[in-house]
DNA sequence: ATATAACGGTGA
DNA sequence: CACCGTTATATC
């Protein structure tokens, strides 16, 4: 029964990340424990603020007098607290972030209704008062008063943001003038509207039964049996589209309802649609909850409680579903394992399979990872012994797999085609829209940063030093996102002397047109950022192209992901380049996922369906092994490279992204950090890269910047990483830079 | 973050 | 010297 309470107060300033004890008041020693979110006076104030205990203890740390009592518990979440608290500190640690930032993204908390508070500074004295007011502050040369006064005199009311921001007083002056009556500092609550909460529409029960397949079986025998002596264990379920990867995951689930746990289903945010979480209604009913982005904090909080209290066994959700806070959880499954959503981009920037591996250990449960095209880092954990592979190569429904035809453009361009469809895409359209079959046409533009490639011979401009694509700039250099390296734009190629060399300029939008131009009858629909911009516009296109309302379906990436559309015969890629070239060493890796992916939308119903890729570079590998959905080969040949290149997973990666408004102070910091980084890093032989642009080098005003640490052992780079937070903490040049680590 | 103590500057 | 306004300091 401790006394003490060691509580970390949330308030997300480096100079506060450490812990402040506590006394536990009587009537709280038997309950607290590590992970509750409390209320505790704070400061000379004694100010209520909100703090998470971390620890409980016997002994005060600091003389008995200075210690002030817990006001209340703010949460009754309770039990798996203790672990999901060491789980955000390892998340601290691993990732690099305060401590409060990790402990909030793992333990969700019941926010108060008005619980943003809006503070503002307004102008008490009458306007012909306040001008002699200002007049007199000028003559005594009172600058700061005279400022804000004149401020006040424009505006009567100004947020305190703007006054303490960009006006540059400071609390003693406002504290002052708030004295002499000449303004009021006043705290408005701002109410937050309520979200609206997504029902789904209670099914009845309809246990499906399923016949399993051979690969099913085998699959949930061996997980089965292991169940018991081998927790923390992890398997990957490589198994390609359509091979029924989901019959298994609910037989797994099963097991663990039936041993009395609970059981965690990520899936990327993009597949979390009324249809996929409707197969998991039908079987466990009740029993399942499902968290989505667009549920508010406290929308999801309420779902977290539901599956502390044991009113729910499966949560079914995005990365964040990682942190539900069961009391016996079995197991954690994570489907379709490579996407890129499982990485989170605000700090910590943690990786749901890390993360979920390191839960599970602390939990002693079991970890499944599924995918068609898994990750090179799980595949690569599957033969080097960290989990146990399976391969589900059958299809369930007997359905054949798509024809795939790679055209080469450089061919079109030499026989004189300057479209940007080749002649064989436009026929096999033609024939599609005469037999009233559906097309659609995919624009690959993801991560597209302006490379710059010859349209005669295919050759694409790189950095010397990285291996990765330059992207040409406004300024018409040629620049690599790793490294910095620069070079002037060229006009020629310089591998064929063809002045067909230049960025690729042609967008979803212009291919709308050209469809609309080419074939004057077709009904065609756009999908893009610029489309789906309302409420329900990404739905509702899918929904119409669904009906058959159009015959050509016109978009980027967002259209590939787990929809199907059986009436679609035809995929047509255009320009597989372009994510080929993206200024990323996972480049081949995405690019390839994309292409199986985008392929296996052709054929989905009974007709066998043919897909098109264009390309400009006809052998590269990424390309072939898509063409002939042959993973292993991909993985073979990719593996090379990350080992020639020392990229992960062959070594770890750990980029460092700095950003600020200030442009100039943002260069000077990023220079002195490479600095001591190359420092650092020296003296245990890692290597350094950059300062170098971000892929987007401005975002919302902010410059950003990022360099980069390579060693073939990741715990070297958490120990630079280490030392780096030191050196931030104590150097005041840091202190308008915002800088955050990121594992790769 | 935020309240307060300490300190250096400036006009009368 | 009174009185501003900035800077440093502590927060259990």
């Amino acid at each position: 029964m401790g006394l003490y309470a060691d509580v970390i107060i949330d308030i997300s300033h480096s100079r506060l990340d450490r812990t402040y004890q506590y006394r536990i008041p009587v009537q709280l020693q038997e309950t607290l424990e590590p992970g509750n979110v409390v209320e505790v006076p704070f400061g000379r104030g004694d100010k209520t603020t909100k703090g998470y205990v971390l620890r409980i203890t016997d002994h005060a740390s600091c003389p008995e007098e200075k210690l002030k009592s817990i006001s209340r518990v703010e949460t009754t979440l309770a039990g798996a607290q203790s672990r999901l608290t060491a789980l955000a500190l390892w998340m601290r640690d691993y990732y690099g972030s305060t401590t409060v930032q990790a402990l909030r993204t793992v333990l969700p908390f019941r926010q108060k209704a008005p619980e943003k508070q809006k503070k503002t500074v307004t102008l008490k004295l009458p306007k012909e008062e306040a001008k002699k007011k200002l007049a007199w502050y000028r003559e005594k040369h009172q600058k700061a008063r005279a400022r804000l006064l004149e401020a006040l005199l424009e505006e009567a009311v100004l947020p305190q943001e703007i006054v303490t921001g960009s006006l540059k007083i400071t609390l003693p002056t406002l504290r002052a003038m708030e004295e002499q009556g000449v303004l009021a500092c006043e705290t408005e609550q701002v109410y937050r509207t309520p979200a609206l909460l997504a029902r789904l529409q209670r099914q009845e029960m309809d246990p499906p039964s399923f016949i399993l397949t051979e690969e099913q079986q085998r699959i949930i025998r061996v997980i089965r049996e292991e169940w018991d002596f081998a927790d923390g264990k992890e398997y990957l379920i490589y198994g390609i589209t359509g091979s029924g990867k989901t019959a298994v995951y609910m037989e797994l689930i099963a097991e663990a309802l039936k041993k009395g746990q609970q059981a965690i289903l990520l899936i990327p945010e993009i597949a979390l649609t009324y249809q996929n979480v409707l197969r998991f209604y039908r079987r466990f009913g009740e029993r399942i909850s499902v968290l989505h982005s667009k549920l508010s904090p406290s929308e999801r909080y309420d779902q977290f409680e539901r599956a502390k209290a044991g009113e729910v066994d499966v949560m079914i959700g995005p990365r964040s579903a990682l942190f539900t806070p069961f009391s016996n959880l079995g197991i954690i499954i994570i489907d379709e394992e490579h996407e890129s959503s499982y990485q989170s981009e605000t700090a910590p920037r943690y990786d749901a399979r890390e993360t979920a591996r390191k839960r599970i250990q602390l939990e002693h449960a079991r970890l499944v990872l599924g995918s068609a095209t898994p990750s090179l880092e799980t595949f690569y954990r599957a033969k080097t012994g960290g989990s146990t592979l399976f391969t589900m190569t059958q299809r369930p429904s007997g359905g054949k797999m798509p024809q795939v035809f790679l055209t080469d453009m450089r061919e079109e361009l030499r026989e004189g085609n300057r479209s940007i469809l080749s002649r064989e895409l436009y026929d096999k359209i033609a024939e599609r829209l005469e037999r009233k079959e559906q097309v659609i046409l995919f624009l690959n533009r993801r991560g597209y940063s302006g490379f710059v490639s010859c349209r005669s011979c295919g050759h694409v401009m790189k950095c010397p030093h990285c291996d990765v694509s330059l992207s040409l700039h406004k300024n018409g250099r040629l620049i690599c996102h790793y490294c910095g390296y620069e070079q002037d734009a060229v006009t020629k190629c310089p591998e064929c002397g063809s002045p067909y060399i230049s960025g690729f300029k042609v967008g979803t939008q212009q291919i709308e047109e050209l469809i609309k131009r080419e074939f004057p009858g077709a009904g065609v629909l756009r999908m893009d950022a610029d489309t789906t911009r309302g409420k329900d516009g990404h739905a509702e296109i899918l929904r119409a192209f669904g009906k058959q309302e159009a015959d050509i379906l016109v978009g980027t990436q967002m259209i590939v992901k787990g929809h199907d559309f059986p009436q679609v015969t035809l995929v047509g890629i255009l320009a597989a380049d372009l994510s080929l070239n993206v200024s990323d060493f996972q480049a081949s890796e995405r690019t390839f996922q994309l292409l199986v992916q985008a392929a296996g939308r052709a054929g989905r119903g009974s007709r066998e369906g043919e897909v098109v890729i264009q390309t400009y570079t006809p052998d590269h590998y990424a390309l072939l092994c898509a063409a002939k959905q042959d993973y292993l080969s991909f993985y073979e040949q990719e593996m090379r490279f990350r080992q020639l290149s020392g990229y992960p997973p062959a070594g770890a990666m750990m980029a460092v992204h700095c950003s600020s408004e200030d442009r100039q102070k943002l260069e000077v910091a990023a220079g002195y950090l490479a600095k001591f980084i190359r420092q650092a890093a020296g003296r245990c032989k890692a290597s350094v890269i950059g300062p170098a642009d971000e892929p987007v080098a401005k975002i919302n005003d902010v410059y950003r910047k990022a360099l980069y640490i390579k060693h073939a052992d990741g715990r070297i780079l958490t120990a630079v990483k280490n030392v780096v937070e030191q050196y931030i903490e104590i150097n005041t040049g840091f202190q308008d830079i915002r800088i955050q680590f990121e594992r790769k």
